[in-house]
DNA sequence: GAGCCGTGGAT
DNA sequence: TATCCAAGGCT
């Protein structure tokens, strides 16, 4: 239940909001201006498609050199459904939620072969695609295609929750913010709205300390009204991370080249490339130790290293050996050459700068 | 609906 | 240091 009424239209908002669009946007790599699209411009859905997919919970300064590096290497849809998928996991370690990188790639796939790679360009269509879910289908319609589509992401939850002092907390009143921003969203420069109300979000509706001062909305804001702005959105207590312990095993060949495996394709990590670790358990038994190594070598502690996940924290300690003999094991040898170029996600990076700390400095390689 | 799924920057 | 959180989707 929220305190909102319900309403048809929102007056007043669409036009001092594009009006303060027009000279505020901020400039993005992906992004057609509001000047060039006024003046016949059109967005490239497949870019629009790519800077979506790359920005879901991820900053937009994290996606800068992913999206230059993917837009280089695979200038079109056709490009990345000709490209292994291997390469892509590889153009993507770092970036997190991997399963965003293989969905990418069986999205291009689908685009290519279904579709004679042309996204498709309505809301019903493009939610059929791997990857792409309600928010990002509402996206691409408005931005790549101007389509009136109800787009809500984390920035318009909390405009709209604002506006309207939802006090039903999130994500239960999600609905209802799709409604409104429905109600809201005009039929003219929906491309526009959508963006203008995200920017506006990441510039001045921000989480903390809101500069109300320079919102085009302030005079519509019931929360600035009630000096309550910075309690919205409402939200549910997040549960406590829990503490995983485990073991990574660098093992190193003379030639100075170190063992990799490659990861299932499903769950934490899914489809990149690791190091063998013991499995990452809440427990600190006897499987956290050298002798839960995958075969016998002179394992030495480099320390524990700790990465922080969405749902747990992992401490992880490093051993590292130089093998002589060759073991029986599954993956591949990795020399100094070919390592930076591996889908190591950062975790990964960290576990490798335990054993070389000149080698991969802070998790970078 | 709720759990799973990364990372790095800001405060 | 601890906490939050950023243009969510899948199961």
């Amino acid at each position: 239940m929220s305190s909102a009424k319900p309403s048809k239209t929102v007056p007043g908002t669409a036009s001092p909001l594009l009006a303060w669009y027009d000279r505020h946007a901020r400039v993005l790599p992906w992004r057609i201006s509001p000047d060039e699209r006024a003046h016949g411009v059109v967005a490239d859905p497949y870019r629009v498609w790519l800077s979506e997919i790359m920005l879901q919970q991820t900053t937009v300064q994290a996606v800068k050199p992913y999206f230059a590096a993917f837009v280089t290497r695979w200038p079109t849809v056709e490009d990345l459904a000709a490209a292994e998928t291997e390469d892509v996991m590889k153009a993507w370690a770092g970036l997190g939620y991997y399963s965003r990188a293989r969905n990418l790639k069986r999205c291009a796939d689908v685009v290519a072969e279904d579709h004679g790679g042309r996204f498709p360009d309505t809301e019903e269509g493009l939610l059929t695609l791997p990857g792409v879910g309600p928010y990002t289908a509402a996206a691409i319609a408005a931005i790549a295609f101007d389509r009136p589509a109800a787009v809500v992401d984390g920035n318009i939850e909390r405009v709209f929750t604002r506006l309207f002092e939802f006090e039903t907390p999130l994500p239960s009143a999600k609905s209802e913010i799709r409604t409104f921003v429905a109600a809201a969203t005009p039929a003219d420069r929906p491309g526009d709205f959508a963006q203008a109300l995200m920017d506006l979000g990441a510039t001045i509706c921000t989480p903390r300390r809101p500069a109300c001062a320079l919102c085009p909305l302030t005079g519509d804001c019931q929360a600035r009204k009630s000096g309550r702005q910075e309690q919205f959105p409402v939200k549910l207590p997040k549960k406590a991370k829990p503490v995983r312990l485990g073991a990574a095993f660098v093992a190193e060949r003379g030639d100075g080249a170190v063992l990799l495996v490659k990861r299932p394709d499903k769950g934490l990590l899914g489809g990149m490339t690791g190091l063998p670790t013991t499995n990452w358990t809440v427990r600190a038994d006897g499987e956290t130790g050298a002798k839960s190594a995958p075969f016998q070598a002179e394992w030495r502690s480099k320390g524990v290293i700790s990465h922080v996940f969405t749902h747990f924290e992992l401490r992880l300690e490093v051993f590292h050996a130089v093998v002589t003999a060759i073991p029986d094991h599954e993956g591949w040898w990795s020399d100094s050459d070919s390592l930076p170029g591996e889908a190591l996600p950062t975790v990964m990076k960290k576990a490798l700068g335990a054993a070389y700390p000149a080698l991969f400095r802070k998790g970078k390689s």
